[in-house]
DNA sequence: GCTAGATCTTTTGGTACCGAACGATCCATG
DNA sequence: CATGGATCGTTCGGTACCAAAAGATCTAGC
């Protein structure tokens, strides 16, 4: 995630349009592939909205994993699992699956390791036995309170340079990818 | 991802400031968050900026998998070392992962798959025996020039909706997200 | 030349994560 | 009631993924 400047030939005359207003070396790349593929009929604006999209994701998790989450044994899905737990209440697991964006297989497993720490609970619901219901534990709503604020102020950090309306927009046009993707 | 309606208890009364433009169901969710932790100091411009690149990469990440990469037994991250090398041409491991976003121990078993069906090709380096370099074949050229422009189709309808100003908006807010998150 | 330290890749151990198959439970119809 | 289909959660097989340790190779200083 750094070096882009290697090129394995003719790594003369980068172009040069769109004025580089922050100098980074990823929009250089983003210029190579233009100039590698620019021949083809390639749709290269969505083409870079959509990989940055992924890139800004593995990078904000990659780095909230290791900065902020891992102090606690926490891994970016168990954070979000109590997080919506803590915003909703207690949930069932098709719906806490939905919510977290996961598989319902992969939520089992890690209820399984947040039950193993004591910071959720599993029930099982009397009027329809074949669901289980999933609760916050005392520990874990201690947590998530004091480790949200943490985490807020990491989101602060990872969004700055760009204005609160930026920010505001920036969700906005995510939101309409995300009803695309979903 | 679906049914955000449901609320333990008191649901009524959602608020609705920032004028719905287009009525999603997370919208509706980030409101929420809102009204029940809208008395802590947070910082919810970022919280949305930042939640969302993460939601919406599960989900591009997932369709993209599902409906364009999984014919080719390819995932995600097998997609993109193809896509890296056919750019960029061949090259070491350690700036493969990097360029990838990928661990150095996470490509070398990603890089036995793909050797294994053919697709790229290992070289130990002479004059530095300690590194590798990494190419693809032409199973695997042929592979990525096929399959590429169809990926670019599915980026295509994952941003529809945004004009080609707000692709490139995107992506300049994206770029800043990322060079905070490194 | 030898050796200590630096620099690479791979291995290891463990979690996360998916899709599909499975088993339990519920419910509508007869 | 019984039973076939729908709906749950879990299990299973497999890949992806990371951090840390190990193994191979290079290089600087003696």
């Amino acid at each position: 995630m750094d070096t882009y400047g290697w090129c394995p030939e003719d790594n003369e005359n980068l172009t040069d349009n769109e004025a580089s207003t922050d100098g980074e070396d990823f929009l250089a790349a983003e210029r190579d592939i233009r100039k590698r593929l620019g021949d083809r009929e390639l749709d290269f604006d969505s083409l870079h909205a959509i990989s940055n999209i992924y890139r800004a994701a593995t990078a904000v998790r990659r780095r909230a994993e290791r900065e902020v989450l891992a102090q606690h044994n926490l891994s970016w899905g168990g954070f979000t699992i109590l997080w919506v737990l803590w915003v909703w209440g207690q949930m069932d697991t098709a719906r806490l699956a939905s919510e977290c964006g996961l598989a319902k297989g992969t939520l089992t497993g890690m209820l399984s390791t947040l039950e193993r720490t004591e910071l959720v609970e599993r029930e099982r619901v009397e009027a329809d036995r074949r669901k289980v219901t999933v609760a916050l534990t005392a520990d874990g709503l201690t947590l998530i309170e004091d480790l949200f604020p943490r985490f807020n102020a990491y989101e602060t950090a990872m969004s700055e340079g760009l204005s609160p309306e930026e920010k505001r927009e920036m969700a906005r046009l995510l939101r309409k990818v995300i009803s695309n993707a979903v």
